[in-house]
DNA sequence: TAATATTTTCAGTACCTTCTGAAAGGATAG
DNA sequence: CTATCCTTTCAGAAGGTACTGAAAATATTA
């Protein structure tokens, strides 16, 4: 089969989306199976992505599980054949909503733990340290609260987002997009 | 000198930070060197730095380049010492622009010119196909411009969230929950 | 100027993540 | 049941990133 424009394009696509994904800590491969099952109109089997993509059964059998489990993409079988294929979930509202509250969960609730249990650990010392050592305990401890702060805002702000939907959105930003102007100095 | 109760503290802070940094794509050891300043009241030395984070002098001295690039920290310089020092940015909302301004830079404007040329490559196409062909050329526009659109909002939102800035934060929380108290069904 | 202190660079090494390929496991058809 | 088709697993290999340590470069002092 030669090589569409159509095919030739998604490819371009499929390339960039991966390597956009590695600089962000998710493997290349696990976000180039995803790009092309976003892009297709049908479902794809292990072997159209090994082909596809160049890469082994094994590494296609681990990052559709991985998908799976994300639920970025669901399993669907074909009448009269055998093989498993899969579909991306297409809707990107519901994709931002499935990244976000999954890295969230890993990664910026450990750090707002870590970071409580950072002002807990100094709170006693704060009551009987003076001089020097009690102006660091200080200034460390208002570090603490302003990154602590600014991790309750992205949170909220995620949840908002999630919470005002896809329907919605566009009234959002023209919300935000006026109060931009109004608090302007 | 002995373990004190703010160190053992700050020690946590650091390694959670340099966890969560490397899980986003970001070296650990920088993001150690960055934390490790983030909290210290005094300016830091290379050799302070290579003690308490215990890894080389090539390797503290190439990250402090980078983050000195990044614009997340500055040398300073002590009188009567030869040697540089280094502190971090504090302001919070500083940092969070100087990191979405590059990361947006790097990765999020090369994905949007992508999904660009990728339209571009198919428009012509989607005069001439018809029939099935037609269809999956369609289809694979609306999810183009359906990410497309996705994209320019967290970018709206990044500029909006910079623009007003960390005084006027508290205000825009507040008319965001409000909003979306208002439009929820 | 030379002597000394400090920083930078980078070739080689270590480490960690991802990938391969083949064997084992599992499902379906005959 | 056996044969066939397909998927999963995982030990070892490959590849890529980060680190070390020492030599070179640079800056400071005398």
């Amino acid at each position: 089969m030669e090589n569409s424009v159509l095919q030739q394009s998604q490819a371009l696509f499929v390339r960039r989306w991966g390597e956009m994904a590695a600089s962000w800590g998710i493997s290349r491969t696990m976000a180039e199976i995803h790009a092309l099952l976003f892009v297709s109109l049908q479902p794809l089997c292990t072997d159209d992505l090994m082909e596809q993509l160049q890469v082994s059964r094994g590494n296609v059998s681990t990052n559709l599980r991985q998908l799976v489990t994300w639920g970025l993409i669901q399993r669907v079988h074909q009448r009269g054949d055998r093989k498993e294929y899969f579909v991306a979930e297409t809707d990107v509202w519901e994709m931002f909503e499935i990244i976000t509250r999954e890295r969230r969960r890993r990664e910026i609730e450990p750090i707002i733990e870590t970071i409580d249990k950072c002002s807990e650990m100094i709170l006693p010392t704060l009551t009987s340290a003076d001089g020097p050592e009690r102006d660091e305990i200080v200034l460390y401890q208002q570090r603490l609260d302003e990154m602590r702060e600014f991790l309750n805002l992205v949170n909220s702000l995620f949840n908002l987002l999630i919470k005002v939907g896809k329907p919605r959105v566009a009234v959002l930003m023209k919300t935000l997009t006026n109060f931009g102007l109004a608090t302007r100095e």
